[in-house]
DNA sequence: CTGTTAGCGCGTTCAC
DNA sequence: GTGAACGCGCTAACAG
């Protein structure tokens, strides 16, 4: 196989496209950027033609050093393998192309480490801003609302000590629907299960909203046990084993508990699990099939905040972000910023949809 | 709210260091590109404390428009919503991280239009190579070996007309694999289902493997029909709502006429359905359970390859990639391209692992 | 060891 | 209308 190793052509610069057309730089500059009036139409064929020969392009990284800005802006990821962060991202890609924007993805895979460097190797890129889907980021680098640094959009999740515009679900409105339609559905035991939310903004809203409402439960109109109902909740480190079977095995005893329990409870099926997020909510299906085989929905109710791809499958009822809203949203105001607007940290908390299924009902 | 509106202070550049430093920015460039030994530790440390002070950062698009390298590469993929992509991806981003790469990650997201913009945009940011996912490029903009053009690799499937490396799983042994255990298992009816397969290689090989496999079929040693299973092909087009209906509407049909079928066959469950990927399986899957209810599963085995996170939960059999060694490579490739080694275009086929699950023992 | 000089590819005055 | 010259932030000879 001797393929004649042939020299890689450099590409075309501004300079071979102005000796090619017989014209300066400028011309060609001009025609680029669209100032068509000013050139004769005689040269602008010139040019055009030349382009084409050449098969010119523009170089994007000389053009954002003279400008001093190169359309890229940063997208801090947590979580690739969560779907909403996909969805979330779609979103963000239709916006970016709207906007003229090129994202550049940063998947931190969980680790707080990877996340500032990319945040780090963000900044060294020059982006424009960035969009932050963050685990654990405190840094410097973003910038407060009127302060220095870059500017920086939430997403989903607050960074301590960080003043700016976020975008994510209405955590509060999500997880009363979410309650209030197991507490319709006469489940009178109901579990909220989530990974540690000391670190997440998201996760302690959506905690902190779920005892709230079991709290201050009102008979909601002849359905459902008159405020009886009791809520727990239970933390599932998803990235610690043994913390994860410890939360696992307290969640069964609590199970047995119910299903053995005298009184009107004998009927089983009246213990409802909420889950945070997607990945809970597979991690603990899954262990239900584990334990009580393929019929384990016949035992608990599951409902998710989320709606992955399995969901309609297995048929747990679910409340859906508007993830593609959110990650379009997230680059609107980022781009604002960009633009230079000055107003106060902006929040935009949109609202999830409920989508029942039978696993909740009753 | 009156925030101090402070003007954002522009980043400090090598020239500010250099003032800052008391040193010309040969000195500064010297330093930061590790060149210690060529350095007076006294001055060094001064260059330490201006960095630390300015907190100075290079300007890689700079940097890279003189070395005429900047380190960036793009990834062209297809389908994001796709676990595969997502999986391939971790290990490219792995890769790159050792190799001091930094992906530019593109989301044609099944649009062939989207891919050439992005094909093109990142020919704009002159990444040094591409790894492509591809849908429906014939772009002269890539490098076939030895060609001019960009260099790029392809993963999973091949593109008409360029020659280059290539990095996927091995199509031919992973269907015989997946098929030998259906015909092991007793199945005599066996439907490979795939996607329409006109466009992409892959589907291509693995549809091509499976009619191989089933008209060349033996007696495997006792087990299953002596070579007389049989073997469908459906195409599954999931772009096509109305297509979609009938593919659906035809394979209910077989199963009807297999489960009526008079003779040996009135046990149910002899035939098994053979997903080509997983988008195809959760189709088929949600289908089956809409039409034979929960327990779908007991009239009819599913083997797919891909192993997306509702496997498990379901029970289905799979056929696991090497998702994280495809990415790896891919990226490890790539960058022998980039420094210029020249041999002729290499496969890099990797084996694809069976896991069995309840779906498919009879 | 260290500073000076000349571009990389492009956009932008500012004269012609 | 058009082009020359300068500089963006940085690296790479080339002197000292």
């Amino acid at each position: 196989m001797s393929t004649t190793p042939v020299a890689i052509p450099r590409r075309a610069t501004i300079t071979d496209v102005a000796r090619e057309a017989g014209t300066g730089k400028t011309s060609i500059s001009r025609y680029l950027n669209g100032e068509m009036s000013v050139l004769s139409p005689e040269l602008r064929a010139r040019i055009e033609a030349a382009i084409e020969r050449l098969d010119y392009q523009p170089n994007q990284m000389a053009r954002g050093l003279k400008r001093g800005r190169n359309r890229l802006i940063g997208m801090l990821l947590a979580d690739l393998t969560n779907p909403y962060t996909v969805e979330v991202l779609q979103g963000v890609e239709a916006a970016c192309h709207a906007l003229g924007l090129m994202p550049l993805i940063c998947h931190a895979a969980n680790e707080v480490e990877m996340e500032r460097r990319y945040l780090q190797l963000l900044t060294t890129y020059r982006v424009e801003g960035v969009i932050v889907n963050a685990l654990g980021v405190r840094e410097e680098t973003l910038r407060p609302v009127g302060g220095g640094g870059i500017p920086a959009v939430l997403v989903d999740r607050m960074v301590d000590g960080l003043v700016a515009d976020m975008v994510g679900l209405d955590n509060r409105a999500a997880v009363e629907l979410g309650t209030r339609h197991l507490l319709d559905n006469g489940f009178d035991e109901i579990w909220f299960v989530v990974q540690p939310f000391e670190q997440v903004s998201s996760r302690q809203l959506r905690e902190a909203a779920f005892r709230e409402v079991m709290s201050g439960q009102q008979a909601p109109g002849g359905k459902g046990g008159k405020g009886g109902a009791r809520g727990h909740t239970l933390v599932l480190n998803l990235a610690d084993p043994a913390a994860l079977e410890r939360s696992l095995a307290e969640l069964d005893h609590a199970l047995d508990a119910a299903a053995s329990d005298g009184g009107r409870a004998c009927k089983p099926g009246r213990v409802a699990l909420f889950a945070a997020n997607a990945p809970v909510a597979l991690r603990l299906a899954l262990h239900l099939k584990a334990r009580y085989g393929a019929d384990w929905q016949a035992r608990v109710a599951l409902l998710s905040i989320d709606d992955p791809e399995w969901a309609e499958l297995t048929g747990i009822t679910t409340i859906r972000q508007p993830t593609y809203e959110i990650g379009y949203r997230a680059v609107e105001f980022l781009h604002e910023r960009i633009e230079g607007v000055q107003t106060t940290a902006r929040d935009c908390l949109l609202p999830g949809e409920l989508i029942v299924r039978a696993s909740t009902l009753r």
